[in-house]
DNA sequence: AATGAAAACCCCTCTTT
DNA sequence: AAAGAGGGGTTTTCATT
């Protein structure tokens, strides 16, 4: 997949605000709205655009603690099942199947600390395989961001 | 802050579309949609919406190796001087300072293993004060979400 | 791959309820 | 908190180059 400046350019700007008009960018780049509207469609049709979102601050809504959970499982066979059970979880917003010591590793978005270990030791511990978890509770999260284009 | 139920339909609707029209929403929740621009002033103001973005699929540019590090400091009293380093890589698209067994906690973000192998060598362990680090490499992510409204 | 034009649609604000 | 109206900009498509 080749993309090109212009292409950079629409994707750096929708990247950092989906919302941001094709007009506005069109002018930017000094092309018509109609050819970044097809490029945008080009782009689509590769994959390399998967959508958009609005992103919100869990925080204010009061989700303060962030967490990462590595997961130990039995046998690596109950892989699949341990997953289904995770995504039935809300508070499990990534889950990866991982080398090294662990074997899933998920993120974990909870109001606090308290809510937190309900979910360790009401949830994930309750998942069929699980044998021993290890968390590392984000303090202070200082870069957030996408790939650089 | 409190939302309520016409709130929470904005939200899902611009999460899983930033670029949903205004209007469309409006019709779904059966208001006008002066009252979803003046809701949605609301939810910025409060900082619950903090903005949007376009996502990309690293993948199609070549970027398939997803990696989380786990990064021992000699000193804490270092940290501030390391994430000034970290924020200078591109590769380190999350940056965590963590309970448990690290100090900082990266994700990273590579075209293949001898591109992170790089980055771990020649970057990361070159940071002043970083002493050993762990890595575990996402061989299959299976949830990738944010917060449930 | 890009353009210009055109119709439909949407954004956004203001005033009013 | 929501409605209605309105001007002006935007989206989207299509034929054309």
């Amino acid at each position: 997949m080749h993309i090109d400046g212009i292409d950079k350019i629409i994707l750096k700007n929708l990247m950092e605000d989906a919302r941001a008009p094709i007009l506005s960018i069109a002018r930017e780049v000094g092309i018509s709205g109609a050819a970044i509207h097809q490029r945008l469609r080009k782009l689509e049709k590769s994959g390399l655009i998967v959508g958009s979102k609005f992103v919100v601050n869990p925080k204010v809504l009061g989700f303060k603690t962030l967490a990462f959970v590595g997961i130990f499982l039995d046998a690596a066979s109950t892989y699949k099942e341990a997953l289904k059970r995770l995504k039935e979880i809300d508070e499990v917003i990534e889950s990866h199947y991982t080398t090294g010591n662990y074997a899933i590793f998920v993120k974990i978005l909870c109001k606090d600390n308290e809510h937190l270990m309900q979910v360790l030791n009401k949830q994930i511990q309750g998942i069929k395989g699980v044998s021993r978890t290890e968390t590392f509770i984000s303090l202070d999260q200082q870069i957030d961001r996408q790939l650089k284009i």
